[in-house]
RNA sequence: GGUCCCAUCGUCUAGUGGUUAGGACGCCGGCCUCUCACGCCGGUAACUCGGGUUCGAAUCCCGGUGGGAUCACCA
């Protein structure tokens, strides 16, 4: 069997976006699944807006996304000597001819077309002239002027075209630099690409490479259409849709592996799974599964996804990843015993590795006062001060806090005070965090330590006595 | 406007001639409970319209409507 080899063929204008990311997971996906080969080419031949800065911020994303490349990257600036040899070859054989209608000429055809009511075309008037190479001339390709080509889409099906739609399009200007559709061509055939995934925005463009496959009687691809991705507002994706950066996400708190799962649920389905791991993603993954209508990005979804995956996610894994968003809090943070345990009692509470790093304020702040307004006025009331002095004494005398070793103290707590867990546990709590929500009471005490606890106890019961009353 | 594509709950989707049209997110209840989550239980909500074909259409065909893509010496 023919080894599959795929590719992604960025345009560094920009970073990598949510729609670019999802043809290149489905073609790394493809890849994987089937051993081959998935190649990285940058397609930089508008150097106006082609900048380095794009293609580092495309390498980044790739790398957060984990989507490695086999082959590449690819820079067609430095491929011009293979477009050339290409562009020879189809004048050689007829297929492609020098044309010296000047760009204000060939705008005047399309809108005499236009004005008689027909499709805007190069009317093909250098076509047989014979012309020679010269300063100005572009190379025009030698479109078919009847019958119909037919794009096989793994995705879509069949779709017809009529030859008499195309025009006799540009594959050189007049600079001598060759066009999109030509190189692409040129280098998904030398490149041995034999399944092109992409965006449904080319299918217009899929014919005319076709009929330069055949002119350059090379075989054709396995081409599969994949619908796009809309914002909120059914429109195409765009900066007013909020993040489309895929490295936003990634600073949101996202995983890589949920946003994958993400992105591949979008327009693929295998039955009713919601949840896959990368593993799965690679076996699972299947061209005829693509969907053909559009889908919108939600990132609702998205979040319940990455939080599915968080809980997923060993605590040990967890760590590193989420340890950045910890140092950004400002937090004294290290990778060590205390933010496993800390990342221990968020795991399930978290949606975003940020929303982590928010939930852990308390553990990574010495002292927790000031206390939250209200819930200081709700719950540190003068009663109370008793029942956390005395916590912490009962708390004080044990070796060490494990949860079940705390049990001890607080059944001591409440049979002197005659006070049931409810009562007691807010207090505490607003004392040990500063609010009122938190992960458990026995389990946070675990985690904060003995010397921690004690003070923030104590501090809590001071705080009460001096504000009277 | 030409060409091409698409059409199931608000959103992502399952469905391939016979289903109470299923799941997920969201939303709304409830249970659990030391708060918040998690988890569990329940609810809300869809086949774009009109014609065919058929004993029977979300499923097949035609048309309408709606949405999208694309019409460069940009990629």
């Amino acid at each position: 069997m023919e080894t599959i080899v795929t590719r992604f063929p960025p345009s560094p204008t920009g970073y990598l976006h949510v729609g670019g990311a999802r043809t290149a997971l489905f073609n790394w996906l493809y890849a994987r699944q089937n051993n081959g080969k998935f190649v990285l080419r940058i397609e930089d031949t508008d150097t106006v807006r082609s900048t380095q800065a794009s293609v580092d911020a495309i390498f980044e994303a790739m790398r957060w996304l984990e989507l490695d490349w086999d082959e590449g990257p690819y820079f067609q600036t430095q491929r011009f000597d293979l477009y050339r040899e290409y562009l020879q070859k189809l004048l050689d054989s007829g297929d492609a001819y020098y044309c010296i209608c000047t760009q204000q000429e060939v705008e005047a055809m399309r809108q005499k077309a236009m004005a008689q009511g027909g499709k805007p075309k190069y009317d093909g008037r250098c076509r047989e002239r014979g012309l020679p190479r010269s300063d100005n001339a572009v190379i025009r390709f030698k479109s078919p002027l009847a019958g119909t080509t037919v794009v096989e889409d793994v995705i879509k099906g069949n779709i017809v075209f009529q030859n008499t739609e195309q025009d006799d399009f540009v594959v050189s200007r007049s600079d001598g630099t060759p066009t999109y559709n030509f190189v692409v061509v040129v280098d998904d055939i030398s490149m041995g690409i034999n399944t092109v995934i992409r965006g449904d925005d080319h299918v217009m463009n899929t014919p005319k490479q076709i009929l330069l496959y055949r002119a350059l009687q090379s075989p054709l691809p396995v081409f599969g259409h994949v619908p796009m991705v809309l914002g909120k507002d059914k429109a195409r994706l765009s900066k007013r849709h909020g993040a489309m950066s895929v490295t936003a996400y990634r600073d949101m708190g996202y995983l890589p592996d949920a946003f994958i799962n993400y992105l591949a649920r979008l327009g693929w389905s295998h039955g009713d799974q919601e949840f896959f791991t990368r593993q799965e993603l690679v076996e699972k993954f299947s061209l005829k599964n693509i969907g053909k209508s559009a889908g919108v990005f939600d990132t609702d979804k998205l979040t319940a996804l990455n939080a599915d995956h968080i809980r997923a996610t060993s605590v040990r894994q967890l760590a590193p990843r989420a340890l950045p968003f910890f140092r950004d809090k400002g937090y004294d943070a290290a990778d060590d015993d205390y933010l496993a345990g800390v990342i221990g009692t968020l795991h399930t509470r978290s949606k975003t590795l940020v929303e982590m790093a928010d939930g852990a304020h308390f553990y990574y702040r010495e002292d927790v006062r000031p206390y939250d307004d209200k819930a200081a006025k709700k719950f540190l009331k003068p009663e109370t001060a008793r029942v956390l002095a005395l916590l912490a004494e009962q708390l004080g005398e044990l070796d060490n806090l494990a949860e079940k070793t705390q049990e001890v103290a607080f059944k001591r707590v409440m049979d002197e005070t005659g006070l049931g867990f409810g009562k007691i546990a807010q207090p505490v709590r607003v004392a040990l965090t500063g609010t009122t929500v938190s992960p458990g009471i026995f389990e946070l005490i675990e985690v904060l330590g003995k010397a921690r606890v004690l003070a923030r106890l104590r501090a809590a019961a001071e705080f009460i006595e001096s504000t009277g009353k």
